[in-house]
This record gives C-alpha cells, sequence and structure tokens, in this order.
DNA sequence: TCGCTTCAGTGATACGGTTCAGTGAACCGC
DNA sequence: GCGGTTCACTGAACCGTATCACTGAAGCGA
C-alpha cells in the first residue's frame, strides 16, 4: 500500500486517519485505496496501538431469554459505535466466570460489559483496575462503572402488588447465586417480605427451563404458596410448565409474578405480570458507558435503572 | 519471557505450543510462565501466523428467538474448541448482510458461520474462496460447507399434517426474503400445496414480534383461512398474538403451525406444533464443520439436517 | 533578509509473536 | 570411522500498522 502510492507507510497511516495530511496526499491514498481494495489490518492496528476496537460482554447466564435480548441488544449498538461484542457465557457458575474474564483481559479487549454472576468475588476490582468495566445489574463494590437496577424498588413493587391482592404465602424462585447470602437483591426480598408480613420461602433454580420447572414443581407442593415470584421471566416460565404438568391452574391455583418483562411474556396464557426493567434504556447506558470507558472517558459512571410494574393476568385477586 | 528462560524466543515459541522440544527446556519454559503469570498475546499471534482464532457468526436475523438459541449455542461450542465467536446480525436486510460479511473478512476471522438471508448474492462465491465458511439453513451454491435443512421434507410434514386433519386454506407466512423467488423453502411450498391440493397464500413478515403480529393480522381477515403455516415459531408467536387481539381462538378458530420448534413453543396455550430441526444437531455439525475447515480440512462438507414433526395443541382436527 | 514557527512528509523503531533456513551434536547402520 | 539423519535449538526476517523524532519547505513579521 506504501509503495502504491510512492508515500512512507507513516503518511499513509497519518492520511488514513485523517490526521496531519494536505488533501493531494489524501486523495492520492484514498485513490490507490479504492483501486486496491485496500482495508487496513484490524490486527496489525490493535498490535501497534493496543487497542482491538472490541468489548467483551460476559453474561451470566444465556440460558436466561433476557440476558439473550440483552445480550443481542447490546452487540448491535456496539456495532454502531464501530466496534465488536466478544460475547461469553458464565452459565452461572462463578469459577467459570473468572476463567472467562481472564480469557477476555487475554484477548486484549477495550473494555467488558459484565453482568456479574458473583459480585463478591475477589478478582472483580484487579480487574476494573486493569481494563474499564461496565456491571449491569450488580454493583462492582464501586470499582467500576454501573448500570444498576433498583431493585429495592422493583422487589417492592412486585411484592406489594401481591401483598395488595390478599397473598400471604409467597415462594422466592431465584437463580442458584455464589454463596453471597447479602446480595442486595435477596437482602431487599427478605427486608421487604418482614415489613410487608409475608410469610416467605425461598427456592433456588439452576439455569435453564427445565431446572426452572423442576424447582417450580418443588415450590408448588399441595398447601403450599398462593403466589410465587420468580426473579427472572425466566425462571416463570419454568412455573408455568411445573403448574402445566401438575395440573394446576394460573392463576387459578398459583399466582406467578415475574422480573424482566421478556417479549414472550404476553405472549403466554394468562401473560406474566412482571416487572419491567426497561431493556432498551439499559442497553443504550451500558454501550454508552462502556464506549466513553474504552475511549478514556470516566471509568465510574453510575446510571441507576428504575423499574415498572407490568400487569397482564398471572396474579389472581383474592380479596 | 525469552530472557527470563535464557533461550531464544523461538525456542519459546515452539514450547509453548508443544513442538520439537526436549522435556528439559518444555519444563523451563513452563515454570517461567507460571512465575511471570504469562499469556500469550493474542494479536501479535494473529498478526504473525495470520489465524485469530475467531470464527464469525453471521445471523439472518437475531430478532428470531430460534437464531438467538442456535447463537448461544454455536458460541459455546466454539469457546469448547478454544475459538470465539464474533457474533453479528444482519437484520434481515441483504445489503447489511453484504456489508457485515465483509467486515467479518476484514477482521480476518478463521472462518464463518453463516445463515444466509440472500443465498443467491453474488458475493458469496468470492467470500467462500477467501475463507472458509459453512452455510447454515440455505445452501450457498455449493461453494461452501452447509448444514441443509431437509426443507422438502419439512414443509410436506407440515403441510401434510394439515391436510389430513382437513385443512385446505392455508396461509403461509414467511420472512420477507431477498429477491429470490426460486428460494427452495419456498419452492417447496408451492410445490407441496400443489401436489396436496391446497388452496394457498402468501404473506410476508418483516423481522420481530411486532412485525409478525401485524403480518398475522393481515392473514386472519374474515373468511380467511382455517390455517396458518409459519416458516418460523418466532412468526408464529406473532400470530398468537394477532389472534389474541383479534379475539380468536386457537385452534379454534385457527390453527397454527410453526417451524424450528424454540423452546418457547411448548409453553404457549394451546402448545405450537411445530417441525422440530434440532438445534443440537445443527450446532454441533456447523462448530464442527467450521473447526475443521479452519484448521484446514475440508471445506465442502455437507450434512443434512431431517425435521420431525412435534404435535402440540395448536392444529385442530377439522374432520 | 533573517530567524522563528508551522506544516507535510520521512525514516526508524516498536508491538510480540511465528516461521524458515541453518547449525552443532548425537545417533544410525554398514 | 564415515556419510547421512534426526533432534533441539538459534538467528534473522517478517507480519502491517502506529508513533516519535526529525527534516526541508513554506509562511510570517520585523
Amino acid at each position: 500500500m506504501a509503495k502504491a502510492t510512492g508515500l512512507s507507510p507513516a503518511a499513509v497511516s497519518y492520511a488514513l486517519r485523517g490526521l496531519q495530511v494536505s488533501e493531494e496526499t489524501m486523495e492520492r491514498v484514498r485513490a490507490a485505496a479504492t483501486e486496491l481494495g485496500y482495508e487496513a489490518d484490524p490486527i496489525a492496528r490493535a498490535l501497534a496501538s493496543g487497542r482491538t476496537g472490541m468489548i467483551g460482554l460476559l453474561c451470566g447466564s444465556l440460558e436466561d431469554l433476557w440476558q439473550q435480548s440483552l445480550a443481542v441488544g447490546i452487540s448491535r449498538g456496539l456495532r454502531e459505535k464501530d466496534r465488536y461484542a466478544l460475547i461469553l457465557d458464565a452459565v452461572g457458575d462463578p469459577a467459570r466466570e473468572r476463567a472467562l474474564a481472564q480469557q477476555l483481559r487475554d484477548q486484549r479487549v477495550d473494555g467488558m460489559i459484565v453482568q456479574p454472576v458473583d459480585p463478591a468475588a475477589p478478582f472483580w476490582p484487579e480487574l476494573c483496575e486493569s481494563v474499564p468495566v461496565v456491571a449491569i445489574g450488580d454493583s462492582l463494590a464501586g470499582t467500576a462503572a454501573e448500570v444498576v437496577f433498583d431493585n429495592r424498588s422493583g422487589v417492592t413493587l412486585a411484592l406489594e402488588h401481591l401483598r395488595e391482592l390478599g397473598h400471604r404465602r409467597i415462594a422466592v424462585l431465584t437463580p442458584t447465586r455464589a454463596s453471597t447470602p447479602d446480595r442486595p437483591a435477596d437482602v431487599h426480598v427478605t427486608a421487604e417480605a418482614e415489613r410487608l408480613g409475608l410469610d416467605m420461602e425461598v427456592v433456588t433454580a439452576a439455569h435453564g427451563l427445565a431446572a426452572a420447572t423442576e424447582a417450580a414443581q418443588r415450590a408448588l407442593r399441595p398447601g403450599g404458596p398462593t403466589a410465587v415470584f420468580c426473579f427472572s421471566d425466566s425462571i416463570a416460565y419454568g412455573v408455568y410448565a411445573a403448574a402445566r404438568e401438575l395440573g394446576l391452574s394460573i392463576p387459578g391455583d398459583v399466582s406467578v409474578m415475574g422480573y424482566d418483562d421478556h417479549p414472550m411474556s404476553g405472549l403466554l396464557t394468562p401473560g406474566l405480570t412482571t416487572v419491567d426493567w426497561n431493556i432498551d434504556g439499559i442497553v443504550k447506558a451500558a454501550v454508552r458507558l462502556v464506549s466513553a470507558a474504552a475511549d478514556g472517558g470516566a471509568r465510574r459512571r453510575r446510571v441507576v435503572q428504575k423499574p415498572t410494574l407490568k400487569e397482564r393476568g398471572s396474579v389472581r385477586d383474592l380479596t
């Protein structure tokens, strides 16, 4: 390419990035580029500049349909900013999460967006030090930029709604977590249940529809709760499956409350009443934060996402 | 790293890839590596070797839930083979597909897996020449490796089932395609409809649930078809949404047949009767083919995927 | 006209590996 | 004991771009 124009490689490099060149040289380079169908090699560029244009996206579990939507949205948003997303799936496993985070760093990504499985894991601060990180959903001890959910509000919305409609015995279906019992969302559930005088039982579910269904079957034993509060819509889908297998009607025999608002939730029968986290807003915020941080901007911004309640038909009025 | 061991960089390079070294040197390198927490720089490696370890995944439209599942599965499968997936979304747009394919090549991916939006586009042969390509679903004029669906069988399964249950007036909901009216799947529909003596109307839907719903509303006018055959489960979900809005019951007023078998299809009410393409088999085959091709193996293998019919409750027996 | 600044472009070096030709030593059979 | 292989390793070139220090020329006011 340098010899094609008769210029020095340096001049070409400058021209291609519109930097410190005369109009004529610019034109000469442009012409040669189109002629040769030339495209700068991103690999060499990355080696020399230290920036790959890649953003790592480390998902908690892509079994979760809502997280799939999130990944698709983020990937698209990053592409619009001329970056590529490198999507990895921790499958709900903290050890795997740790390994993948390391691999992403080894891949020299310019930044990362993560949905921590274990936000208390000790490797996070160190990681945030070496590469810009944006955490979604859970806070990373203040060492990263964050798009956090106001889980306190979300839980309150859900539980108050259930209580208002007369539910007192409630099962909470939550993804199996790392052993961090003080995880904020869970703390809020306990606190709110106490405040509202609810009789609560927590059931954990591994990832995937099958696991959620199995967990739901445990929760829905005879004489069990009148309502199930699921910490993701995907888990709620498992409750629908379990109810069908057990011959229980929703919301006749048991009410279901979700958390996310995935597009499919409106299509079930009955529609799933759920907490809407405005996925578009989250996607935009995450993309904006990580782009800014990767470009050398602020690395610790914080965006708080507010939920709304989306009433459909899966919660029965017992009053 | 070279100086840490006192060896030449070449020896280290060989050792790290377990090539042509004595046991002792091997050990020395290994020790130094753990000591320094050394990790080879994939960028430099890519520049020197010409192989990035990345496989491009170019999806037709990630609005489609089944394609999301496919992307997740492939991404996971590739990671197990020590490769990374670079996932891009053509959003059903042939022009965009062309641009993204080019971008993937510019990124120096070692191979690509594509679900062509426009399999007849003229750039494919040229692309397949310069990088190993595996096509999923549609054939790329024999220039690439392929995991093709036996759409003839799939269409036959679906339409024969509808006919056996007494349906004669059928609407076909198919994604808007590039202007390739001779697309194999569509050809089969026409041929089979003729063979079975069905009265058929084709309605196209843009991508996404909203667009599918809108298209379904057009198809479900009064006095319309007794059954709708959707060319993806995602589109069928749009029919469920439209039916709900129009106050029509499934399968009472209209029967629905899908094509894919996405996990959610079993959760709807009624469950969606659909053509099951065995997504796991497709994922495994695609990963295997692209890995082999990227490693310099065969570039034109062909795997044909056979469908089965998954009867649930969305097709009414009119006989 | 002189000295100073600004600008376009050059040459060299760096990035961190891979790869190829080549070298000395050990090993082989005859 | 000798030519020929094989083995383990080295030195050097190379991948394609970015960047820094520098040069020659042009533009400027005094």
